[in-house]
DNA sequence: CTGATGTATTCTGTATACAGAGTATAAAAT
DNA sequence: ATTTTATACTCTGTATACAGAATACATCAG
């Protein structure tokens, strides 16, 4: 066998790109909270039928970021401190859970993550920022050797990363998370499973501490305002040709 | 307002319907891992049309249930070991985290639930066994108050009860569990948060380490033979008319 | 002017129709 | 007989068509 071929891209579904997109436009923010979703309207705007868009969205709907608004079809999901909350409570566990395996497997993470994750820091992109964050989380979840973890929490991170855009304070993404990201790092490394666990556990409580407040107040001063812009833009569907 | 009008109950969507007639059939084992799942069949069956069957499949798909066999449609998964103890690691945590939560709230669990759950336990009825124990669980969820935990864990323990029924051996429920029931729910009652999430990891790992193994040897004599009954029979859609 | 009722419009969910991809079978050539 | 190629069939995914439910608007009565 000389020739290594390249294995073919599996087929990209009309259904799954659609899901993506809207995924998107929900989690940036693009599709306000709490505005009316037409099935025609999408279609349209990703030149596909309303089939692959209904079906979309009863994905989305099993994930919490569109709401049955029976007789009125369906809504993206108003932004709720206490179901944040929950989410965290969730996600922490979840983070706990995969630290700990990491540990036990004393698995080294790229040191890059953390440098990296510094200069973000240091940079005014919040979107960087996150990127760096959820990346070195994500080194943890593979860490972990269970995928589950890493499916189920990659949920998590797209309902936080709408209440941050909402709340769109860099304040959020403070330095010091990466002096925490390196304990925890090192924890693991280490192969010490109760401090990692610990670490990551206290880590996860004071993001969800911060960003509940900040949004409960972002949240109280628009409050009067359901903001019925209906016209977000959605992504092309094939921005790669 | 003298007449109490009963709430009209919401729709029973077809896709709904459909989803749970396919999760109920596959976590009983009636629809054989490894099976091919042909949407026309499943349609008629159920005598609706494709277009539902297809959306129920793509749902279940998302949470595992059935896997995607390109160019071939889909097929129900096969059981893994592998898979199973990953299922039981990311419930320990859920459950871990519940405990915790209701053990803050000083949560008090129904007694009845242990006492019923000690009768089945006596009892030969698998099925009976395995419904007292969701709902012990359940209750803990509950009293967690963050129905996220609820909502995720329950589709772990679809996947759970399906490896019970490949399994099929009484001993998976040995009546000790409620011994151990029992000590969580007094330390839940008594908010000992570190006892109650001790006790429920340690009674998890247990109940985990148990079915792995009376799994994995149950495949290895069954291996051979893939099993191909495509003859599953599905319940009708409308039982209630 | 306010309230209620009837009508029209709009949008969803389901069914049918269509086209493309893949597999299996059968036939032909070596 | 074995391998290769061509043909037919099967099954999925997408689009269009249809029917039902709910809302919004307009008209009419008080």
């Amino acid at each position: 066998m000389p020739s290594q071929l390249i294995k073919i891209e599996s087929t990209p579904d009309l259904v799954d790109q659609v899901y993506r997109s809207l995924l998107d436009a929900i989690s940036d923010g693009s599709m306000v909270p709490g505005a009316r979703i037409m099935q025609e309207d999408i279609a349209e705007q990703l030149a596909v039928s309303r089939q692959p868009v209904l079906q979309a969205l009863r994905l989305l709907k099993k994930d919490g970021f569109v709401l049955d608004a029976p007789g009125r079809g369906v809504l993206v999901a108003p932004l709720d401190v206490a179901w944040l909350v929950q989410v965290y409570q969730v996600r922490g566990a979840l983070d706990a859970l995969a630290a700990g395996l990491a540990a036990r497997a004393r698995c080294q993470l790229d040191p890059r993550l953390i440098s990296q994750g510094r200069a973000a820091a240091r940079g005014n992109k919040v979107k960087a920022m996150m990127a760096a964050d959820l990346q070195f989380h994500a080194a943890i979840y593979a860490g972990s050797g269970n995928p589950l973890i890493a499916q189920t929490a990659q949920l998590h991170w797209h309902h936080i990363r709408r209440a941050m855009g909402a709340v769109l304070q860099v304040s959020t993404m403070r330095e010091s998370i990466w002096d925490e990201h390196d304990a925890i790092a090192k924890a693991i490394a280490d192969g010490d499973e109760d401090t990692a666990e610990t670490l990551i556990r206290e880590h996860g409580e004071d993001a969800s501490h911060n960003l509940a407040s900040l949004l409960s107040s972002a949240l109280n001063e628009s409050a009067p305002f359901p903001s019925h812009h209906s016209h977000h833009s959605l992504k092309s569907l094939t921005p790669n040709p």
